[in-house]
DNA sequence: CGGCATCCTGGAGGATACTG
DNA sequence: CAGTATCCTCCAGGATGCCG
Protein backbone atom coordinates (compact mmCIF):
# COMPACT_ATOMS: atom_id res chain seq x y z
CA UNK A 1 0.00 0.00 0.00
CA UNK A 2 1.31 3.18 -1.21
CA UNK A 3 0.39 5.51 2.38
CA UNK A 4 2.73 7.95 1.34
CA UNK A 5 3.54 10.76 2.89
CA UNK A 6 5.03 9.70 6.62
CA UNK A 7 6.02 13.08 8.18
CA UNK A 8 6.83 16.40 6.35
CA UNK A 9 4.05 18.44 6.68
CA UNK A 10 4.55 21.66 4.71
CA UNK A 11 5.13 21.64 0.96
CA UNK A 12 2.62 24.20 0.61
CA UNK A 13 3.43 26.67 -1.82
CA UNK A 14 4.36 24.48 -4.00
CA UNK A 15 1.39 21.33 -3.75
CA UNK A 16 -1.12 22.64 -6.49
CA UNK A 17 -3.21 20.03 -5.58
CA UNK A 18 -2.96 20.99 -1.93
CA UNK A 19 -4.02 23.77 -2.35
CA UNK A 20 -7.38 23.06 -4.79
CA UNK A 21 -8.38 20.88 -1.97
CA UNK A 22 -7.35 23.32 0.55
CA UNK A 23 -9.80 26.46 -1.88
CA UNK A 24 -12.88 23.66 -1.64
CA UNK A 25 -12.35 23.03 1.71
CA UNK A 26 -12.66 26.77 2.87
CA UNK A 27 -14.95 27.87 -0.18
CA UNK A 28 -18.40 29.91 0.96
CA UNK A 29 -20.40 27.07 1.90
CA UNK A 30 -18.26 23.44 2.73
CA UNK A 31 -17.63 24.64 6.03
CA UNK A 32 -21.66 24.61 6.93
CA UNK A 33 -22.43 22.22 5.09
CA UNK A 34 -19.85 19.44 6.58
CA UNK A 35 -20.73 20.64 10.19
CA UNK A 36 -25.00 19.94 9.54
CA UNK A 37 -24.10 16.63 8.23
CA UNK A 38 -21.63 15.98 11.11
CA UNK A 39 -24.77 15.53 12.99
CA UNK A 40 -26.91 13.55 10.86
CA UNK A 41 -27.40 13.16 6.92
CA UNK A 42 -29.72 15.70 5.65
CA UNK A 43 -31.71 16.04 2.35
CA UNK A 44 -31.22 18.66 -0.21
CA UNK A 45 -34.14 21.06 1.33
CA UNK A 46 -32.83 20.40 4.57
CA UNK A 47 -29.78 21.65 3.95
CA UNK A 48 -31.44 24.54 2.53
CA UNK A 49 -33.40 25.15 5.01
CA UNK A 50 -30.83 25.41 7.58
CA UNK A 51 -28.89 28.29 5.15
CA UNK A 52 -31.09 30.58 4.09
CA UNK A 53 -28.68 32.38 2.28
CA UNK A 54 -27.52 29.75 -0.26
CA UNK A 55 -28.65 29.69 -3.14
CA UNK A 56 -29.68 26.07 -5.07
CA UNK A 57 -27.36 26.61 -7.39
CA UNK A 58 -24.43 27.12 -4.78
CA UNK A 59 -25.53 24.40 -2.74
CA UNK A 60 -25.80 22.02 -5.63
CA UNK A 61 -22.26 23.04 -6.41
CA UNK A 62 -20.54 22.80 -3.03
CA UNK A 63 -22.27 19.24 -2.51
CA UNK A 64 -20.78 18.18 -5.91
CA UNK A 65 -17.08 19.19 -4.60
CA UNK A 66 -17.23 17.31 -1.40
CA UNK A 67 -18.53 14.28 -3.34
CA UNK A 68 -15.80 14.87 -5.98
CA UNK A 69 -13.56 15.13 -2.95
CA UNK A 70 -14.94 11.96 -1.15
CA UNK A 71 -15.77 14.01 1.90
CA UNK A 72 -20.02 13.42 1.16
CA UNK A 73 -21.54 11.05 -0.20
CA UNK A 74 -24.98 11.30 -2.04
CA UNK A 75 -28.04 8.62 -1.75
CA UNK A 76 -31.39 8.63 -3.66
CA UNK A 77 -33.63 7.51 -1.18
CA UNK A 78 -36.64 7.26 -3.57
CA UNK A 79 -38.17 8.49 -6.83
CA UNK A 80 -41.34 10.22 -7.19
CA UNK A 81 -41.10 12.56 -5.56
CA UNK A 82 -37.49 12.64 -5.63
CA UNK A 83 -35.58 12.11 -2.30
CA UNK A 84 -31.47 12.69 -2.32
CA UNK A 85 -30.05 12.23 1.32
CA UNK A 86 -26.65 13.64 1.71
CA UNK A 87 -24.24 11.82 4.33
CA UNK A 88 -21.16 12.74 5.37
CA UNK A 89 -18.07 10.09 4.85
CA UNK A 90 -16.04 8.47 7.15
CA UNK A 91 -13.14 10.36 5.41
CA UNK A 92 -15.49 13.25 5.81
CA UNK A 93 -15.25 13.00 9.28
CA UNK A 94 -11.57 12.55 9.72
CA UNK A 95 -12.04 16.46 8.62
CA UNK A 96 -13.92 17.41 12.29
CA UNK A 97 -10.64 17.31 14.19
CA UNK A 98 -8.22 19.62 11.62
CA UNK A 99 -11.69 21.70 11.29
CA UNK A 100 -12.46 22.29 15.18
CA UNK A 101 -8.64 22.63 16.01
CA UNK A 102 -8.53 25.71 13.21
CA UNK A 103 -12.26 27.16 14.87
CA UNK A 104 -10.71 26.86 18.51
CA UNK A 105 -7.64 28.64 17.18
CA UNK A 106 -10.22 31.94 15.75
CA UNK A 107 -12.38 31.44 19.41
CA UNK A 108 -8.94 31.66 21.25
CA UNK A 109 -7.23 34.32 19.11
CA UNK A 110 -10.08 36.18 17.54
CA UNK A 111 -9.86 39.12 20.18
CA UNK A 112 -6.58 39.10 19.72
CA UNK A 113 -6.99 39.91 15.54
CA UNK A 114 -9.54 42.55 16.06
CA UNK A 115 -7.61 44.93 18.26
CA UNK A 116 -4.34 44.29 15.99
CA UNK A 117 -7.09 45.36 13.34
CA UNK A 118 -8.57 48.20 15.01
CA UNK A 119 -4.67 49.41 15.88
CA UNK A 120 -3.52 48.79 12.17
CA UNK A 121 -7.39 51.00 11.11
CA UNK A 122 -6.32 53.60 13.58
CA UNK A 123 -2.67 54.23 12.55
CA UNK A 124 -3.66 53.97 8.56
CA UNK A 125 -5.87 57.13 9.26
CA UNK A 126 -3.46 59.28 12.14
CA UNK A 127 -0.52 58.66 9.71
CA UNK B 1 -14.47 9.87 26.28
CA UNK B 2 -17.66 10.76 24.53
CA UNK B 3 -19.10 8.59 21.95
CA UNK B 4 -20.76 10.96 20.08
CA UNK B 5 -20.91 14.78 19.72
CA UNK B 6 -17.68 16.00 21.97
CA UNK B 7 -17.63 19.33 21.96
CA UNK B 8 -19.68 22.08 19.73
CA UNK B 9 -17.29 24.50 18.73
CA UNK B 10 -19.00 25.91 15.40
CA UNK B 11 -20.47 29.34 14.81
CA UNK B 12 -19.33 28.29 11.15
CA UNK B 13 -21.95 29.42 9.31
CA UNK B 14 -23.25 32.49 10.74
CA UNK B 15 -19.60 34.00 12.45
CA UNK B 16 -19.00 36.12 9.32
CA UNK B 17 -16.09 37.62 10.99
CA UNK B 18 -14.92 33.87 11.49
CA UNK B 19 -15.08 33.64 7.58
CA UNK B 20 -13.30 36.78 6.92
CA UNK B 21 -10.22 35.64 8.83
CA UNK B 22 -10.52 31.81 7.05
CA UNK B 23 -10.38 33.48 3.99
CA UNK B 24 -7.81 35.87 4.56
CA UNK B 25 -5.88 33.11 6.19
CA UNK B 26 -5.95 30.66 3.52
CA UNK B 27 -6.57 33.03 0.63
CA UNK B 28 -3.73 31.93 -2.11
CA UNK B 29 -0.78 33.59 -0.72
CA UNK B 30 -0.72 33.58 2.82
CA UNK B 31 -0.19 29.93 3.50
CA UNK B 32 2.91 30.53 1.98
CA UNK B 33 4.26 33.42 3.04
CA UNK B 34 3.57 32.32 6.85
CA UNK B 35 5.46 29.14 6.44
CA UNK B 36 8.50 31.00 5.09
CA UNK B 37 8.62 33.46 7.92
CA UNK B 38 7.98 30.78 10.23
CA UNK B 39 11.30 29.88 9.74
CA UNK B 40 12.92 33.50 9.89
CA UNK B 41 12.34 36.99 9.05
CA UNK B 42 12.53 37.83 5.41
CA UNK B 43 12.46 41.44 3.52
CA UNK B 44 10.00 41.63 0.68
CA UNK B 45 12.40 40.62 -1.74
CA UNK B 46 13.34 37.26 -0.63
CA UNK B 47 10.27 36.82 -0.13
CA UNK B 48 9.49 37.50 -3.58
CA UNK B 49 12.37 35.45 -4.31
CA UNK B 50 11.37 32.23 -2.69
CA UNK B 51 7.29 32.99 -4.10
CA UNK B 52 8.59 33.32 -8.46
CA UNK B 53 4.52 32.94 -8.90
CA UNK B 54 3.72 35.54 -6.94
CA UNK B 55 3.51 39.55 -7.86
CA UNK B 56 4.14 42.61 -5.90
CA UNK B 57 0.83 43.84 -5.86
CA UNK B 58 -0.52 40.57 -4.79
CA UNK B 59 2.31 40.06 -2.09
CA UNK B 60 1.87 43.69 -1.13
CA UNK B 61 -1.88 42.77 -0.36
CA UNK B 62 -0.98 39.54 1.43
CA UNK B 63 1.17 40.90 3.65
CA UNK B 64 -0.93 43.93 4.18
CA UNK B 65 -4.01 42.06 5.16
CA UNK B 66 -1.53 39.81 7.45
CA UNK B 67 -0.21 42.76 9.27
CA UNK B 68 -3.66 44.19 9.83
CA UNK B 69 -4.57 40.82 11.28
CA UNK B 70 -2.05 41.11 13.70
CA UNK B 71 -0.62 37.82 11.98
CA UNK B 72 2.71 39.51 10.41
CA UNK B 73 4.82 42.79 11.65
CA UNK B 74 6.50 44.97 9.02
CA UNK B 75 9.12 46.81 10.12
CA UNK B 76 11.43 49.30 8.30
CA UNK B 77 14.75 48.29 8.85
CA UNK B 78 16.95 51.48 7.14
CA UNK B 79 15.85 54.11 4.63
CA UNK B 80 18.41 54.80 1.48
CA UNK B 81 18.12 52.15 0.30
CA UNK B 82 14.69 51.30 1.61
CA UNK B 83 15.00 47.88 3.48
CA UNK B 84 11.32 46.53 5.14
CA UNK B 85 11.16 43.13 7.28
CA UNK B 86 8.48 41.56 7.51
CA UNK B 87 8.32 38.86 10.96
CA UNK B 88 6.15 36.76 12.05
CA UNK B 89 4.27 37.88 15.39
CA UNK B 90 3.66 35.69 18.53
CA UNK B 91 -0.06 35.69 17.78
CA UNK B 92 1.05 34.20 14.32
CA UNK B 93 3.00 31.75 15.79
CA UNK B 94 0.59 29.98 17.00
CA UNK B 95 -1.23 29.58 13.91
CA UNK B 96 1.23 26.93 13.55
CA UNK B 97 -0.68 24.38 15.26
CA UNK B 98 -3.84 24.56 13.51
CA UNK B 99 -2.40 24.92 10.20
CA UNK B 100 -0.02 21.95 10.39
CA UNK B 101 -2.70 19.81 11.88
CA UNK B 102 -4.61 20.52 9.00
CA UNK B 103 -1.33 20.17 6.62
CA UNK B 104 -0.94 16.60 8.30
CA UNK B 105 -4.96 15.55 7.39
CA UNK B 106 -3.61 16.66 3.68
CA UNK B 107 -0.75 14.68 3.77
CA UNK B 108 -2.92 11.40 5.44
CA UNK B 109 -5.45 11.65 3.44
CA UNK B 110 -5.22 13.26 0.32
CA UNK B 111 -4.39 9.72 -1.78
CA UNK B 112 -8.30 8.91 -0.61
CA UNK B 113 -9.30 12.45 -1.57
CA UNK B 114 -7.98 11.35 -4.89
CA UNK B 115 -9.10 8.08 -5.04
CA UNK B 116 -12.77 9.63 -4.92
CA UNK B 117 -11.93 11.95 -7.78
CA UNK B 118 -11.27 9.53 -10.18
CA UNK B 119 -14.18 7.05 -9.10
CA UNK B 120 -16.51 10.12 -9.16
CA UNK B 121 -14.76 11.38 -12.49
CA UNK B 122 -15.00 8.06 -14.03
CA UNK B 123 -18.97 7.39 -13.16
CA UNK B 124 -19.63 10.50 -14.21
CA UNK B 125 -18.67 9.46 -17.71
CA UNK B 126 -19.49 6.07 -18.00
CA UNK B 127 -22.71 6.44 -16.24
C1' DC C 1 14.27 48.45 -2.91
C1' DG C 2 9.57 48.36 -1.86
C1' DG C 3 6.10 49.59 -3.16
C1' DC C 4 1.32 52.28 -5.56
C1' DA C 5 -1.82 53.31 -9.67
C1' DT C 6 -4.20 51.52 -13.44
C1' DC C 7 -6.34 48.38 -16.36
C1' DC C 8 -8.07 43.81 -17.23
C1' DT C 9 -9.64 38.96 -16.87
C1' DG C 10 -11.46 34.48 -14.94
C1' DG C 11 -14.20 32.32 -12.23
C1' DA C 12 -17.08 31.94 -7.85
C1' DG C 13 -21.34 32.75 -6.74
C1' DG C 14 -26.13 35.33 -6.91
C1' DA C 15 -30.97 36.00 -9.40
C1' DT C 16 -34.33 34.15 -11.93
C1' DA C 17 -36.82 30.90 -14.55
C1' DC C 18 -37.71 26.26 -15.90
C1' DT C 19 -38.01 20.77 -15.46
C1' DG C 20 -37.95 15.40 -14.70
C1' DC D 1 -38.21 17.64 -4.53
C1' DA D 2 -33.95 18.28 -6.36
C1' DG D 3 -32.06 20.00 -9.20
C1' DT D 4 -30.50 22.45 -14.44
C1' DA D 5 -30.08 26.51 -17.54
C1' DT D 6 -28.97 31.39 -18.38
C1' DC D 7 -27.52 35.58 -17.44
C1' DC D 8 -25.08 38.83 -14.59
C1' DT D 9 -22.15 40.86 -10.93
C1' DC D 10 -18.29 41.26 -8.16
C1' DC D 11 -13.63 41.09 -6.97
C1' DA D 12 -9.13 38.49 -6.07
C1' DG D 13 -5.37 38.51 -8.41
C1' DG D 14 -2.34 39.07 -12.80
C1' DA D 15 0.15 42.51 -16.10
C1' DT D 16 2.31 46.61 -16.69
C1' DG D 17 4.24 51.01 -15.64
C1' DC D 18 5.80 54.65 -12.54
C1' DC D 19 7.94 56.54 -8.15
C1' DG D 20 10.42 58.08 -3.55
Amino acid sequence: MPDTAPAPPSPLGIAVPHRELLDQLFDKWSPQVLELLCDSPLRFSELRRSMPAVTAKSLTATLRRLERNGIVERLIVSSRPVAVEYRITPLGKTLREPIDVLLEWIGTHMAGVESARARFDREEVTG
